[in-house]
Formats: C-alpha cells, structure tokens, sequence
DNA sequence: TCCTAAGCGAGACGGTACGTCTTGTCTTCCA
DNA sequence: TGGAAGACAAGACGTACCGTCTCGCTTAGGA
C-alpha cells in the first residue's frame, strides 16, 4: 500500500478516500499536540501512533517518516506563516517594507505552537524553513524599495543573510520571552533596525 | 570506574594518570576527525570507539554521552573561539567594537571543522554557545563604546538579539560559501551594519 | 511489543500467528542445538540469535532471557519427562512404585541433551525441575502403595527428599557414564533400593 | 606480581608475608559476609573488593576468580566438614558407620553460612565438593563396616551416588528448613535409611 | 444492494544504537 | 623498586526506536 508518500500537495488526487483524510487528520493534530507537550525529537513515532490511534503500518503508509509528517502537514501551517511573512501591503511604497506584522499576529495567537517551533528549543528545519522564506520576502522588500544598489553580489547576499538571522533571531527571543511587546511594536522596532543598516549602502 | 564526567575542566586535578590523558585526546581527535567527515548525528558512539581505539565502557567512564564528549573537549576549542572572540583590542576606542577578526582567522584556518560545526548542517549546541558568547562580546562592546543608551532593558535585549543572530547568521553563510571574502572583510561589513543599526538609538 | 512473556502454557490463545510460532520454534532449536555443543552458562544470547537467524529485539519480545526461553520452551520437554516420570502403569499395584522406566528410555534416546541438561554439568533449574516432579510423583507412590504411614510430617518430608536426591544422583552418574547399564536395569535397581530404605517404616 | 595463584595450600610457603595474611583474611570475610547477604552469582568481583577495600590487580594477584577465593579460602571451612565427615569415631564398629554429626553440628552452628552455601540456593561447586567427600566417606564405611560385597562395581558404584545424593538432599532439605530436628536426629535417621538400603546386597 | 479492492489496526520482525555491567589484564603511581 | 590502585579492552546485557513486513478485519464506492 503506497497511499501518498509526500505531503497532501497532490492536486491530481481530487477524491481520497474518506479514510485517509481520516487517518493524515489523526496523526497531524496527534503530532501538533505532541508537539506542544515536549520536544520534538523526543517523541517517537509510537507516541504519534498511540496519539493517533493509528496503526504503525499506516502511518508508514502515508508518510515517510516524523519530519515528513511534520512538513507535509505545516505545508498548511507553513503558508500560513508564508503568506503572513509575503504579504507586505502592495502599492504603500516604504510601508511594508520589512513588516512581518501579519505573521507575529499569527505567531501570538498559537503561541505554544509557535515556541515549541520556533523558540530556544525548537525544530531547525521550521526555522530553516522561515529563514529562507524570510529570505525572499527582504530580497522582494529590497528590490522594491530600495532599488539603488551599488553593492557586489557577495555583499548583498551576506547583508540579506545578516537581515534574516537577525529578523529569526529576534523572533525567537520575543517568543522565549513570552511575547514582551506587542506585535506591532516588534514589527516596527525590527524595521528600524533593518532600515538603519541599509540606510549607508542604499540611501534609498 | 568514574572518572571525570563533565570535561576537563578541574583544576584541582593536577597530575591525571598519563593513561587518562591519552584516552581522552584520543577520544576527542577521534571525534574531530568524524566531524568534518560525515554529519554529527550521523555518528554513533561506536564509530569514535572505532576510530580511537577505545573500549565502550572506557568512553562512558570519561563522558557522559557523545555531546559530553563534544562540549567537554571543545571547552578547550571553545576557549580558543571566545578568546579570538572576546579579545577586541584593549584601549582602542571605536575600532575594536563588534569585531570577530581573530575568530573569523581561526575558522579560516580550520575551515572544514568549523563548517561542519557552524555551516548550514552544523551542530545546533555549538551555535548556541557561540551565540551566546557574542551576546557577552557584544553587550561588552556596546557598554564600552555606546554608552548614551536611551532604551529600556526589553529593547536592549532585543537589539542584542539582532546582532549576534545577525552575525551568526553571516558567518554561517561565510563558511557555506567555502569564504567568499577574506576574513577582515567580512568582519569589516560586519561592524559596518552593526553600527548602522546603532546609529540611531545609540548616537554615540 | 510484548508478545507472550512465558512459556506457551496459554490456552486462551488457540491461533498464535504462524510467525510468532517460527520464530519461537527457532529459538528453541537453536538453543537445543548450542546445549549440546557447549556448557549451558558460556552461551550468550547472541549465539542463539545468530543460530536461529533472529533480530535482538525479537528474542526479548518473546522471552526474558536465556532461562525463561530454556524453561518455557522445555515446558514441552519437561512434560515429556514428567509425563514419563508420572504415569505409572495403572491397575498394576506395587509394579510401578518408583518406575521412572520411560523417562529413561527417553533420555537414552536422546542422550547427549539429558547429559547436557542433567549430568554433573548440567543445568542447575533443570535439575531441581525434575528433582521437584520426582518428589511429586514419590509422594502419590508411597501414598498408593504403602498406606501404612507411622511417621510423623517432618520424617515423611526427609524420607522423600532422600528419595529423591537419590533418584536424581543415579540419574546424572548413569548420564554421565555414558548408560553403563540399561534403562530397565537402573530402573529395577533405583526400586529396589528404594524398596529397601522404606522396608522398616513402611512395611508395607 | 604472582604471589600465590591457588588457596594457602602452599606448605613451602612458611612465612607468607604478613601484609599477604592480611590482604587474603580481608579478601575472605568480606566474601563470607557477602555470601550470607546474596546469592553467590551475584556477587561480583569489585563487591568484594569494596567490602575488602582492597584493589583489583591485588585481588588477581591472589586469587585466580572468584571461586578461586571460595575453594581457596574454604580450604579452611571445607577442612573442617570434611574433618567432620571423615572422622568417624575409630574402633567403634557398627557405630559410626554414614554418621555424619559432626559435620551436621558444625553446620547447625553456623546455620546461616552453610544454607547459603548448600542450601536449594546454595552453591554448586560447594555442593559438588561436600558430594564428594560423603562418597569418600561411605565408600571407606562400607568397606570397613560391609565387606561382604556380592556386586559388580557398576552396582557399587550406582549405590554410592545413590547413598550420597541421598544424604546430600536431606542436608540441603535441612538447612531449607532451619533444622527442623536436632543433628543428632537427623543423623540417626539418614544412618537408618542407609543400612535399610544396603539390608539385601550388603547383609552385614 | 452486493462485492471487491483498498485502507486499516495490530503488531511481528530484523536491525542498529544505546548506556550499563562485569571480567581479567596491564599501566601508572607511590611509598 | 615492588605492590596497590585503578584505568583499560572486551564484550554481553536488556532497552528503545526505526522502517518493513504480514496478517485478517472493515469499509468505501463502483456495479
């Protein structure tokens, strides 16, 4: 039995059979509490199994192992975060740049979730996966706003890595902390900063 | 049997048989050796009993497990990172704020080590402890340098976060490019974006 | 996985997968095979793994160690000696008191395993299984066939320990000889001095 | 350093070092007290030499194992049982003939070592050795008391490991019991069930 | 409505690594 | 410098997971 080894971002399957949304519900919302109640790679497959109710066969049947689980079922969390770290609001020139706003509402909403993701003790390939994701959206911020470059490929590239460690840096500080300051003012403190490096190199 | 279970870090033991010593450098170049050629998960105990020729219970008679073994012996490697680290050039002001640059060479000169323990595939406990010993550097820094602080603690906290996260994040990119600048280059942007960052809160 | 901790003594259980029955099977053939070859106490339990061509963990899944699979699986061997040991002719008064005729035969049979279980090397558990089943069975043949009891509990509990360890001594010497004398012979000997100690007290 | 691999049964030895005396006493009372404490096959070397305070490599330079200890050290113990066993009261003809009350006296005084060493768990090589010694024993008793032998030495032989698989039981059935009679008693019995047994081969 | 293909639970299995334990040897240190 | 202390290699132990597999039972969805 060879259901769908990765993820459920299969479009061409536009009818699974009850069951097996059944069975990948079960064992999602079986990892997202597990993963609430300790760290990630102390809990076993057995554990999501037992959560699950769900037999070891079958969950072999649908996923690769843990971290697939984990990621085929965050590709829905993941956009979630995606979409709350892309959307800067198109048009407002300076704005958006930066703002992750959307997304640290997110994050302070499913707190636990978040920390137990992202926070001192968290899942490295979630924060991989942010990193990047941030990646693209300073790159984006960047081009739009601050279009003057008159840097080298090396030290743009290092500048937009030292913008998103930064950026991940901070989030998992604030999500540590226990949410210090609200979202809004994360949001805007790390804008400054992020503003005040650039402000030499892209006077923009 | 119970020697010494967490490093060498006991002054009070002056004289360690000579045996001991052996087994433990051998121990510790024997990890040394595996990290640099296969991902740290990826090696299991006996493989560094293999590779130093050491019986299994003597490991567990000097460590506690393979991160004890890992940390305990990079007190030593450690000490050599923060002191490159730590050591900014006394007395001159200004210059020596934020800078790495003895760090950065000794990476440098031991590049495939410190990829594999800092790169993109590292060891997350010892990116932990480099951040958390440029967290010491930094906050140091900013005391000696920029003292007309005009933010309350949250803030400052924050924006230590963003700094070392920030230059984590670069050197991590550093070592993954296979050191796409010399070392003084990179620790020269580096000071340069951080002082950015600065220039606002801190005028000084 | 814990499959059946103890022996096959379960009833309740008529349809034990056809695996589970392989797998012990092979367990026990491997360590019948490797007690003959060897002293019970220089087998590891690797040996057995390795001889009966299964998993580490799958042997612990079905047994506690070494003893439990020795014993669990020699419930059918035991039976077969108490068995043998037990049913004395039926009907027949005074004949069979004190037979163990047909477990000898079966040990002369099957020399090499009896030697290697009870001999001077044996097995010490085996030993006192068997030394407990004699005592069993010497107790129902005095209580048939000399009725006429005149001793008090404690001299009966020592009469039958005499019994029996000289049952079991003639055993391992016999074993050990290699049979210096027929099974039929040993047996009508053993009954006749047993015949002799009881005479006074028991004059039946 | 081999100082002397096997017991104190060196007569060349005249003057053995006191600081050896000492080492070895130690060596032996703290097995002694271990062994009315535990199961003889659990005890390890290093609980003796704890109790001992005394080092491994002093432990080996002594003594070949831990049973080397045991027979070694029992030489002393052992001598005195079997001092017991042998001596029957010499002259006396009929008299001491399978008495063994010195032996059983000696046992009931120190109750506590001899049923944890020949006890139903006592130890094997202990058993093993006392069973010999009684078959010395008997076999000089018969000589001396019944010799008008009418068998084939097969026949002998089976009667003298019946004879002392017989005394054996109820010793170790005894010490189980914690005397339930007097030795004296008990050596009357076991003297009686004797001559009953040998009343038809050996009518003296 | 049946019935057949498939999902499914249960869990046996081989494999691999772990950390613990004990033994007997061998090296170091100290008096 | 010789004996005690104890570090060491060897290797078995029982445990914990993993990912594969084999079994029958149940159930969905087409005929």
């Amino acid at each position: 039995m060879e259901i769908n080894a990765v993820g459920q971002s299969q479009p061409p399957n536009p009818k699974p059979d009850r069951r097996i949304q059944k069975t990948r519900r079960a064992l999602q919302d079986a990892l997202l509490t597990l993963i609430v109640e300790r760290r990630y790679d102390k809990i076993t497959v057995q554990d999501i199994l037992d959560r699950a109710n769900v037999g070891r066969s079958t969950f072999y049947a649908h996923y690769r192992d843990k971290d697939d689980l984990l990621l085929g079922d965050f590709a829905g969390a993941m956009q979630h975060m995606l979409a709350g770290v892309h959307n800067g609001p198109p048009g407002e020139v300076g704005t958006g740049a930066f703002s992750i706003l959307p997304f640290l509402q997110h994050a302070q909403e499913h707190l636990h979730l978040y920390r137990a993701l992202l926070g001192t003790e968290g899942i490295e390939i979630v924060k991989q996966g942010l990193q990047e994701a941030l990646y693209a959206k300073f790159q984006q911020d960047i081009a739009h706003h601050f279009p003057a470059v008159s840097l080298d490929v090396t030290a743009q590239e290092m500048t937009l890595h030292y913008l998103t460690g930064a950026a991940l840096a901070c989030i998992t500080w604030w999500l540590d902390a226990d949410v210090p300051c609200p979202p809004a003012v994360l949001d805007a403190r790390l804008q400054k900063l992020n503003r005040g490096c650039l402000a030499d190199s892209w006077p923009g």
